[in-house]
DNA sequence: GGAATTCATTCACCTAGGTTAACTTCGGTG
DNA sequence: CACCGAAGTTAACCTAGGTGAATGAATTCC
């Protein structure tokens, strides 16, 4: 499995075979099956994930009920903000699917980074990247309806929509399943 | 107008004489008039603000709508976020009365502590207070109705209501000036 | 003092989503 | 094969808030 970490730091910039003899020997990579929970409310998170294969949604509890807050498919980047901010969790972590990921801790990273300076830069621009991919995005989505957020997943992630199921996706919009089925019915009978 | 500025500081400290001096000499009072502009979006905050007399909001602009995100009350301290992280505003600050702000600046602070150390666990006391009372406090309120956010804002500031017009309210709940009224209406004919 | 704004209220009508419940489809399991 | 449970759909009815327009009250302006 650790071939898809080196194709993962692949896409930020090619890798010679020392630089994936490196990646493959320090690689943390853990299976986890569909509906393992990763973080619990409460918890302080003790590392971060990269997803290598499978699906984990993020949701908090209110009045009893779960809401969801993120989904994470391939080569996400999954740092909860109780591990940046060493803080008890505000939120679950729980695979939706079957899943393989790349486990990172802060200081171990920093550690290898001393060793192999070469990879900072390359590091550097991972993280950047990261910075547009976060956890908990509701801000960029809170002046649309249910009906136009929908529509925005469908155009940025269209993946996603074949990948989870729709009450998984309803609690994300923050409407019940029968809203979202007639929510779809309508775009479907309108267009 | 300094009096108030002394009054705001002896709620967190009894205050002798020479520390009054200090704080009065020091101060910079400005007044501002109804419908004033201190900050528009794009610009960068160069100061903050303690509001010693007067009211505030501040909003932003969506699809050509004012949204209120805040208001200012008499000694409530206001540190626009674009002054905190010096990036350019996203939010304009208007003045809904005639105003009398004390003017806050960091270095010209730092300076006046480094005179004046004994004040240091003053200004320790006031900003571990204001860290309750932050700009943009939507979070609290995201999973509210607009009739039980107005409930809360009756409960927790009921000042506030009888201080703003009803469409300035109105916009902070994200609702219709009508809405509100219905609201209103449904809570007197109903209690 | 009269006219013009501005703000709040009310009403009729509309739309989106919630609630409840029935029905279907499908995959798994005995 | 029959049954079960989970997920999705549909429908009837309800509620909150939006829209547009009319009305009233209070302020401001000349």
């Amino acid at each position: 499995m650790k071939h898809l970490l080196v194709k993962f730091f692949s896409q930020y910039k090619s890798l010679s075979e020392e630089d994936i003899k490196i990646i493959e020997d320090n690689a943390i990579i853990r299976k986890y099956q569909k509906g393992a929970i990763l973080l619990k409310e409460g918890q302080y998170a003790k590392e971060s994930y990269l997803v290598l294969k499978g699906c984990i949604r993020s949701y908090y509890i209110i009045d009893g009920e779960e809401k969801n807050t993120d989904f994470f498919l391939e080569y996400d980047p999954l740092v909860p903000i109780s591990y940046i901010k060493n803080q008890p969790s505000k939120y679950f972590i729980e695979c939706l699917e079957d899943c393989v990921l790349s486990i990172g801790k802060t200081e171990r990273t920093e550690k290898l980074l001393l060793s192999y300076p070469n990879f900072i830069p390359l590091y550097r621009k991972i993280s950047d990247d990261y910075s547009t991919n976060q956890l908990i995005s509701t801000d960029k989505y809170r002046n649309l309806s249910p009906e136009e957020h929908y529509l925005e997943i469908r155009k940025l992630k269209p993946e996603l929509l074949e990948r989870i199921p729709q009450y998984q996706l309803a609690s994300y919009l923050g409407i019940k399943p029968q809203s979202l089925s007639r929510i779809r019915k309508r775009l479907i009978h309108q267009k």
